[in-house]
DNA sequence: CTGAAAGCGCTAACAT
DNA sequence: ATGTTAGCGCTTTCAG
């Protein structure tokens, strides 16, 4: 059995393709009664649209592309996104075709979409490049970190929820807050190092910084922490940057025999389920991640409405979780 | 400027529509020089093909989707997973669309995909039902729970993976390993309680079994682990089946008084990069999901083509990291 | 080895 | 409020 077309609903439900289109796409065009009976008609003949045809006709394709950074150690916070993303688009009845870096490596890639949504662009990412080259609406999480421009942003304030972290901790008693820093050029890991230096300057207190990358395995953020507990010994806060830092440096602390919660404060600016579960807990931001991917969809359909102009650029609130690890001796 | 097509191709080429896109698609029809000059002007154009056009000619779609289930504790191995399915279907020149449960509630949900690949298919999961229902070529990476059957799978033995473990820790010393078990239906989570149990009898050792559910926070996990210890003080060892468990155990041990690494050792049957980073970093089996994403991928286009049969069954060997939390006594 | 013509299933334009 | 016609860009017959 080939599956029903519209024109076997239109005959079903005696009318002709074109009042049969109308019916079921809801066009005010056909009275009550008609549309009742196409409608009737499609299901009893289980009819499912043809997308190839609707998208030749009418230059469209009924997806969105999300590109995904292809790095591992934010994957809570990706995947979180893909879902929010995804949910989104089934409400506009769009499918979302995932991009990854790699592909710009095909001579003629492009994807098949209408518009798309970008996950942390980063400086120089070559494949961030290729699809803003397409000329399709770009809704970017997190703002670019400089030259091009998407279609539209949904961004959060990484630096101003750093200060409230930074706040926080003075409050628990630290005097000197150390930065483990991510190494990653984007908007974000910008924002939470510029904000940082400002509230040293602010405070009078000496910045500590220390930058990591965070690859396949944490050694380099460990001998980063290591390394700033030993220069400073007077550090009594530490701050992950990247996501994977705080619970990497973690061990560390202990081992130059401090203990996280009393007389060091540990924190994190990017939350995830390892930091709830560890012993103490660990204090940290909560990205959102799918809050920013349903926000970075609804913002692309506006876009390719026509309801929202180009250039729009929304802010997504966070929210910091205290947890054991900036408790402080006070509390204790 | 609208994008050039075909017959702009032809035109500039010379020759027809028809030699044009046998040219093109490297059909032998055509003599060499034709099919250069063809080539060169559809470069010279810019010349990208109208996927819709082609899907509505051929029937198919250029897309095969991916059903990934809302969890997010397994998150690491679900994105490697994704970006290994990415990959092979940019060979074929294939899109991937991202299926999460949710969208099943629409009534006439039907991703625009030639096949599917599924993810961990779970007892009961209604999309897994609704995917299975559409007819397409499925591949699902570990087996099916029970009943139907998808039209190719990608498993591993994680049954006896687990043996692997439980013998290294009798190596390290242990007498009476626990399992804190995953209350999931699943291939997997089945495979390692049977072998674990198996295991057992075969060395006369009584099992010690804690059934924990992973949702957005940890506490279950740590209550059972508290719990198996307080009940059988003999424990020691501790293997967390679900990705998260081990982690989460790792302070619950320690709170107990018990050292990990040398009087109890604890091991994971899913790595992630915060078992590696831990202090005592963790021993756990490596689930490999960039590679199990890429051989489902493979299998799929063999299906769609023909080139493998229905029911072909592929299976992808894992393999155990030995870290410090296994080290035991003896080599202290 | 190449061309002409038909048609995939749908929607937009133009009727009535 | 509904029907008729044309055509989106491609691949597949069928003819040379």
């Amino acid at each position: 059995m080939t599956p029903a077309t519209i024109v076997d609903v239109a005959r079903a439900a005696g009318v002709s393709k074109t009042t049969a289109s109308d019916a079921l796409r809801g066009h005010g065009r056909v009275s009550d009664a008609t549309r009742e009976a196409v409608l009737r008609a499609a299901s009893e003949l289980g009819y499912a649209i043809n997308r190839s045809a609707r998208s030749l006709r009418t230059a469209t394709t009924g997806a969105i592309g999300l590109y995904i950074p292809q790095v591992v150690f934010r994957s809570e916070h990706y995947l979180s996104f893909v879902y929010g993303v995804v949910d989104v688009a089934a409400g506009f009845d769009y499918d979302v075709t995932v991009i990854v870096a790699g592909e710009e490596a095909r001579p003629n890639y492009a994807p098949h979409v209408d518009g798309l949504v970008m996950i942390d662009p980063a400086e120089g990412d070559a494949m961030v490049e290729r699809l803003l080259a397409m000329g399709l609406p770009v809704v970017s999480s997190e703002r670019f970190p400089s030259g091009q421009q998407p279609t539209g942003v949904v961004w959060s304030d990484h630096g101003a929820y750093t200060r409230v972290l930074l706040d926080h901790l003075a409050e628990r008693g630290a005097h000197r807050p150390a930065l483990l820093a991510s190494a990653t050029v984007s908007d974000w890991s910008i924002g939470i190092q510029e904000s940082y230096l400002a509230w040293c300057r602010d405070h009078g207190v000496e910045p500590a910084v220390a930058v990591a990358t965070f690859g396949t395995d944490a050694s380099q953020a460990q001998a980063e922490a290591a390394a700033i507990l030993e220069r400073e010994p007077d550090v009594d806060a530490l701050i992950g940057a990247s996501d994977g830092f705080a619970a990497a440096a973690a061990p560390v602390v202990t081992a130059a025999g401090r203990v996280i919660g009393e007389d060091l404060l540990l924190a994190s600016c990017v939350d995830n389920s390892a930091l709830r579960a560890m012993h103490p807990s660990v204090t940290a931001i909560d990205t959102k991640g799918g809050e920013a991917g349903a926000e970075c969809a609804r913002l692309l359909f506006r876009l390719l409405s026509g309801e929202t102009e180009r250039g729009a650029s929304i802010e997504l609130p966070l929210e910091l979780h205290v947890r054991e690890s900036t408790q402080g001796r006070s509390q204790g």
